[in-house]
DNA sequence: ATCCCGGTCT
DNA sequence: AGACCCGGAT
């Protein structure tokens, strides 16, 4: 599609205020702040221990030819994909160069399905495409969804092997043609494996977290964004280019260990003086406790 | 024991 | 909008 992202931001230029935005800016121009906000975030990243840095990481596929490389790549997100786990998928884009298939580990489960079909040599179109689908269903048994992503494999396997020679497919478009990749897979996939960063994974963290900023609206509007991809598009027209693929393992870090989605720890939150949502989230959703009033104050 | 999670597909 | 699915949190 055409590339309309004006990577020139004009962010130098504009005085600084010390206000806080209420998150409308006009379009493709930058948020007041970001920088500073991003700054931010990577300092608390760099003292926080979040689980995506965590060093669970299995290496299945890293000796593999391209080719099969490739083919791991994309099974094994296609796995990781609608898991908790997939939050991880920031880790393996640093890794990517030597570890094109890894996961973060903390139950084992992801690493495990991953190591199985390894293991069984079914990491392949072919092998894969041979196999039989209650076979794969039981490797990757405790992954979430896992029916739906054997047969999703398999048809996945097939498809590479009859269109792409084995291989895997290079555009987004095609990318996006094959069953159970979505835009954040995709995006993803075209990354580690092409080494082609097209767009923004943006998952759950980057969403929510972008919205809560007011890094993003839907177009026209100062409404937040009601889905990911609204929000990669909203994110994509100002974000510069260099930041694309840091802002993905940087934000789900961070919603992992202070911009939670519910109970957000807005008091250790050093940016909290630059974001519009700062202490205003909803307390307690669901209260039938009468107690509790006064213990997460930190 | 119940609720909640999360990309993708329908 | 709901189904798919597990494990984990509550």
């Amino acid at each position: 599609m055409p590339q309309t992202h004006p990577t020139r931001t004009g962010v130098v230029s504009t005085l600084k205020r010390e206000s806080v935005t209420l998150g409308s800016f006009a379009s493709s121009e930058s948020p007041e702040n970001w920088e500073k906000v991003l700054e931010g975030i990577r300092h608390m990243r760099s003292s926080e221990d979040a689980p995506v840095d965590s060093v669970g990481c299995e290496k299945a596929g890293s000796s593999l030819p391209p080719k099969e490389r490739r083919f791991a790549v994309l099974a094994g997100t296609l796995l990781s994909s609608q898991t908790k786990d997939h939050v991880t998928h920031g880790k393996f884009l640093f890794l990517s160069k030597n570890l094109p298939v890894c996961f973060h580990d903390s139950e084992g489960i992801m690493s495990g399905a991953v190591q199985r079909l390894l293991e069984n040599g079914l990491l392949d179109p072919y092998s894969i495409e041979k196999a039989d689908e209650d076979t794969i269903k039981n490797l990757i048994y405790p992954v979430g969804f896992y029916t739906r992503k054997a047969s999703n494999l398999k048809k996945v396997a097939n498809i590479c092997i009859l269109k792409y020679n084995g291989d895997i497919p290079s555009s987004l478009e095609q990318l996006l043609e094959l069953p159970g990749i979505g835009p954040k897979i995709a995006h993803l996939v075209l990354h580690i494996a092409w080494n082609d960063v097209q767009g923004i994974c943006v998952d759950t963290h980057v969403h929510r977290i972008c919205n809560r900023l007011g890094w993003v609206t839907r177009p026209g509007t100062n409404q937040k964004t009601k889905s990911p991809e609204e929000t990669r598009e909203a994110l994509q027209k100002w974000l510069p280019k260099e930041e694309w693929v840091s802002i993905n393992p940087l934000l789900v870090g961070f919603g992992q260990t202070i911009c939670a989605p519910l109970r957000p720890r807005c008091g250790v939150c050093q940016i909290n003086s630059l974001c519009p949502s700062a202490f205003k989230e909803a307390p307690r959703p669901s209260s039938k406790s009468k107690k509790s009033v006064r213990e997460k104050l930190e």
